[in-house]
DNA sequence: CTGTAAATTAAAATAATTATACAGTCATGC
DNA sequence: GCATGACTGTATAATTATTTTAATTTACAG
């Protein structure tokens, strides 16, 4: 378990209240929220919240490792407060996006590894489909 | 082997010269350009030819199946004439980016679906890191 | 407390991509 | 052959997410 406020200093970046609110909005979801989301969320109780500002903390979190960013092709980029390298899977027809927990990930990065020659040091995986509530309907 | 000519006709799509010429750029290419590599690779040959154009071509050939469009992040758009599903690698220093022909796929693709219960019918999957050449100055 | 660098904000700028409008082209029926 | 109407290619303008700017405010070390 960390703490935002230490990890902030440690990197010497100041604490502030829209950073840690930002943070938290992220931290208490899975809903994978794109920075407008995370704006419109906490104008209620930051009317003076600027959307800058919630790009300019977003990418402080990402700097030190406390956010990763997700593109899974929208246009806008969404953000997860789950920094551990995971795959993620979207519905494409209610375009909720999930979190793949998968052990095989490690099998299919050392082939990778050996097939390409390549240092890997991050990877992007995402899967498009119909997820179960909406596969009867599709 | 197909016929680009005929998979244009077979979907309605007039058969132009530069349609063909963005297609033959792509399949003539291991470097999965991007839009405007794609333009300024054209336009000696093609003094009238627009950026626009090359993008309508590239929307064309993705919605008949015979090029894949990949999002590395770049903030722009690359584009691949081999349509089958398979991870791309991109070297971190270089920028390049290659295909990774990988068996091990296929248990990853069962092993997801088995523990979402999604029925899949695309990914997009990228690694990122340091190529064998640009290894050693790293 | 107070000074100072860093952060916030609103507004303007940027960059990739897409839509619009229109002139030209082509396939088809006559 | 030729008129017609749909389609194409192009330049231009529009769009949208994100970043920059610049003035003001704030966090926090001393």
């Amino acid at each position: 378990m960390f703490d935002v406020t230490k990890k902030l200093k440690e990197h010497g970046f100041k604490v502030t209240p829209q950073r840690l609110a930002v943070y938290n909005v992220l931290k208490n979801t899975k809903e994978h929220p794109c920075a407008e989301t995370i704006y419109n969320q906490l104008l209620p109780m930051y009317p003076t919240m600027s959307l800058a500002t919630v790009y300019k903390s977003l990418e402080v979190f990402k700097n030190i490792g406390l956010v990763q960013e997700l593109d899974l092709g929208e246009g806008s980029s969404r953000y997860d407060a789950n920094t551990n390298q995971h795959p993620h899977i979207q519905c494409l027809k209610c375009g909720r996006v999930e979190d793949v927990d998968n052990g095989m990930l490690y099998d299919l990065l050392d082939g990778v590894k050996e097939k390409t020659g390549y240092d890997i040091v991050k990877q992007q995986l995402y899967f498009y489909g119909y997820c179960p509530k909406c596969k009867r309907s599709h």
